[in-house]
DNA sequence: AATGCAGCGTACCGTACGGTACGGTTCCTT
DNA sequence: AAGGAACCGTACCGTACGGTACGCTGCATT
C-alpha cells in the first residue's frame, strides 16, 4: 500500500488508482460484515483512513460508490486460465464438474451473497442499475465460458441440443437449484459438499443431454415443445 | 371499514383485525410501489390513513410491522384445494406442470419480488429474522405440496427416487433455474410463457426420475452418488 | 526554497426517519 | 347522559445520514 502511488493504473474505462483500489477494499469488507446499513459514507471513510471529500470527489455519490464497489469486485476476480484440453467424454464430465462445483462455490461466497443482497435491496420494479452492473458483471462471465464449453462438447458429439443459452439454463437450474436464494434469504449451506453436488447435477445434465448412446428414448423426447394440455392453475398464491 | 369493528377475528397466532388487515395491505402496496425506502413509518399511516400511534400500538416497531406484512400476505394466500384425482401417467405429469407454471407465476409476480427484496436487502451474514419468515411461510407450503404429489407418483409406480427432498430440489431447479434471481436484480420475464416453460422442465425431470419405461440407463446411473474424482476449480472467482 | 496539488480529518448543514406525546373525535358501553 | 376506549392527525424530539466546506499536512515538481 505504501509502495507506488503514484502509477496511475492503466485507466480504461472502470479502473481505479491503487489508493482507491484499498478504499473499494475497505468497503466491500465493511458491507460483507455489516450488510448495507453499515456502508455509510463517514463509516468507509474512517475504515479506509480517508475523507469523505475524497469519497465525493472520487465516485461522486453514494451509489456511484456502490457501483464502483461491484465493479471493482468483478475486475478482481479472473477467470481460471480454461484448461483448453481436448474434450473427451470423461473430460468434459469432469471439466463440468469443475466449473459448477466453482460456480456454487462463489455463490455461496460471503463477498457475492453481500453484494448481491446489496443489489436486490436496491432494486425496484422499475429501476434497478446495480442489479443490472452484477448482472453484466458477475454471470456473464460463466454463462459464456460454460456455454463455450458446452459447444465445444456438442462439436465433439458428446452432447446434443439446439439451444446454448437452453442447455446452459438448464444446467444452471441443475447445479444450483434453490441454493442461491435460499442462502440469499440467510438459510445455511447444504450438507452436500459442492464438488459432490456438482458431479451429481452434472450426470443428471448428462443424462438429458447427453449423445453418447442413444438411450430408449422415445424420439420425440428430447426437446418437446409442442403444444401443451395447458390445466391452467387454479389457485392464486402470491407469497413464493 | 366501518362495519363491523368489534368482531376480533380469530386470533390465531399472526391475525389481525381487519383494521389491521387494511392497514398492512396498503403497506404492501406501498412496498410493491417504491420498494423498501417507500416503507417509512409516517408514509404508511399516510397511505393506511391511521396514525403513528395506532401503528407501534399494532405491531411495536418498524420491524415488527415487516415481519407482520409477511406473515399477513402469507395468510392471504390459500394454496388450491389440491385435486386429488386418482394419479395416472398423464394426470401426474398434467399436475406437476400445472403447480410448475404456478410457481413460476408466483415467484414472478410483483408481490413476491418485492418481499423477497425486503427480505433480502435486510438479511445479514447471521441475522436473517425476515428471512426465516419468508421461508417458513412462502416456501414450506409448496414443498410440501409439490412432495406429497411426488410421493404419490412414487407410489403409483410412476416415479422413482429415494429422497424425496433430493427430487424436489431437482424439479425446482429445472423449473424455476436461474429465473427468480434473476428476476430479484431486476432483469426482465423470459419470453417462454410459464406453462410452456413449465411442461419443458417436468418433460425433463420425467425423464430422469420416470419409472414408466425402463430406459437404457446403466444401472448405477440413476443416484449416483458415490466418491468423487474431486478436481479441486482452480480459479478463485467471487462475485456470482 | 517556494509553490502547488492531493488528500486527511473534522466540523457543519439540511433533511428525513423512527419513535413518542398530546389533543380532539367517534363510537361503544352502562 | 356520562364515561371510557380506540384511534386519528399532528406536532415534537433525537439521531443518523448524505453531502459540502475548510484548514492542515505531506509530497512532488521546478
Amino acid at each position: 500500500m505504501s509502495a507506488a502511488t503514484t502509477e496511475m493504473a492503466t485507466t480504461a474505462g472502470e479502473t481505479y488508482s491503487p489508493r482507491q483500489n484499498a478504499v473499494l477494499e475497505s468497503a466491500l469488507a465493511l458491507l460483507v460484515e455489516g450488510g448495507e446499513r453499515a456502508l455509510t459514507t463517514a463509516g468507509v471513510a474512517r475504515a479506509a483512513n480517508c475523507s469523505k471529500e475524497s469519497l465525493y470527489k472520487w465516485f461522486g455519490d453514494r451509489d456511484g460508490l456502490l457501483a464502483a464497489m461491484i465493479t471493482f469486485q468483478s475486475s478482481q476476480v479472473r477467470a481460471e486460465p480454461q484448461s483448453s484440453g481436448a474434450v473427451g467424454r470423461a473430460a468434459l464430465r469432469a471439466q463440468l464438474i469443475g466449473i459448477g462445483a466453482n460456480l456454487l462455490r462463489v455463490l455461496a461466497g460471503d463477498m457475492s451473497l453481500a453484494l448481491n443482497r446489496l443489489a436486490i435491496g436496491q432494486a425496484r420494479r422499475d429501476e434497478a442499475k446495480l442489479g443490472r452492473l452484477l448482472r453484466e458483471h458477475g454471470r456473464k462471465p460463466i454463462e459464456t465460458r460454460l456455454s463455450a464449453l458446452l459447444e465445444a462438447g456438442r462439436a465433439a458429439g458428446l452432447i446434443a441440443f439446439d439451444d446454448t443459452r437452453e442447455a446452459y439454463r438448464t444446467l444452471y437450474g441443475l447445479v444450483v437449484r434453490d441454493m442461491h436464494v435460499r442462502l440469499l434469504l440467510g438459510d445455511g449451506l447444504d450438507d452436500q459438499s459442492p464438488a459432490a453436488r456438482a458431479e451429481q447435477a452434472i450426470d443428471q445434465f448428462l443424462r438429458l443431454y447427453g449423445a453418447e448412446r442413444t438411450t430408449g428414448l422415445s424420439p420425440e423426447g428430447r426437446h418437446g415443445t409442442g403444444p401443451a394440455p395447458e390445466r391452467a392453475g387454479a389457485g392464486n398464491e402470491r407469497t413464493g
